[in-house]
DNA sequence: CCAATATGCATAACATGGTATATATTAAGT
DNA sequence: ACTTAATATATACCATGTTATGCATATTGG
């Protein structure tokens, strides 16, 4: 690997690594998501996730329970309503509170995401993150580099074909 | 700490929870710079360090070394150049090469930082990450959580006055 | 030498996060 | 009851990353 600089900056990089490394999984999760027929962005799988398990919930409820800001889930609400995954209801006693619920849709979706797609991708992110190392940066080059060489993606379509292929991961 | 949801998803949150964790330091970093009368976006320190450790490089040169894509790097360079930290030189031999180089004040900036900024969030941030869990995700919860306790720029500047406070740390 | 390809950078449009602030509704104090 | 404060959500705008694509300049093959 080149990148020396980064190295050698350390923990001063430590921010713009991890947000990338995120971005990369959100996308790679949504790549595979698509190909499974699923159309959903991954950064909306919390809050679906959060609605299907605790049943209906207010847009503040559901920032405290995926401790993200208000606007960003008003705004990812409002594409899943857009999309037909969600459905909004004005409480009757406080008419400022909005209800956000799954319609059958978005149930459907999350049934089927979780059949099909969470358990291998958590296995898969499982494997590659759990390394003997402490310490994060070793960790961040040793996943960035794994990653680069096949991606998540790649690495969930091999252990869905039984390709485990060790060599790699 | 509540959000049992995004610790119950696991892996499946880990993008966004990366992500966030990322921009959460870079903007700690800034108010931190900030602080010292660096006027400076923090995602920026890598490329003017780069320039800075290596000397003039192509926006070319800069993606390999930093692997952020192309037109982050061009869109970077060109608030820099603004701002007066970066100037251009088109190549004599090649006029699709553009040599990007630190002006004095860019330079200025640079051993300002290293000088009073860089070492204390380098040792801050190694203490808070060097943990001897070796699963991310469970890192990833202790980070969070201190983070919450306590702002990298309030641990930083805790240290900077001695006051070490390890309960916290 | 000229057409075709390759390279280096720029531009446009999008995604996903953030803060600051506006608006509407409810609750509280006198 | 009526002003004031608090709460719930919406809106506007910014930051930093991404792809996809355009355009100018270099290079290469016939």
């Amino acid at each position: 690997m080149k990148k020396d600089i980064v190295q050698e900056l350390g923990y001063l990089c430590l921010g713009s690594r991890l947000r990338r490394l995120g971005e990369r999984l959100q996308s790679d999760v949504q790549r595979l998501a698509a190909s499974h027929g699923l159309d959903i962005q991954s950064a909306h799988y919390p809050l679906l996730a959060a609605i299907y398990f605790q049943g209906p919930l207010t847009v503040g409820k559901l920032v405290e329970t995926l401790g993200i800001s208000q606007p960003g889930v008003t705004r990812s609400i409002g594409q899943l309503v857009d999309q037909g995954y969600v459905k909004v209801t004005r409480s009757q006693i406080d008419q400022r509170r909005r209800t956000l619920s799954l319609t059958r849709t978005g149930t459907a979706l999350i049934e089927r995401s979780q059949a099909e797609l969470w358990p291998t991708i958590e296995s898969t992110l499982s494997d590659l993150f759990t390394r003997r190392t402490g310490r994060l940066l070793e960790l961040l080059d040793y996943c960035e580099d794994e990653l680069t060489k096949s991606s998540l993606e790649q690495r969930v379509k091999n252990k869905l074909n039984g390709t485990t292929d060790e060599r790699i991961a």
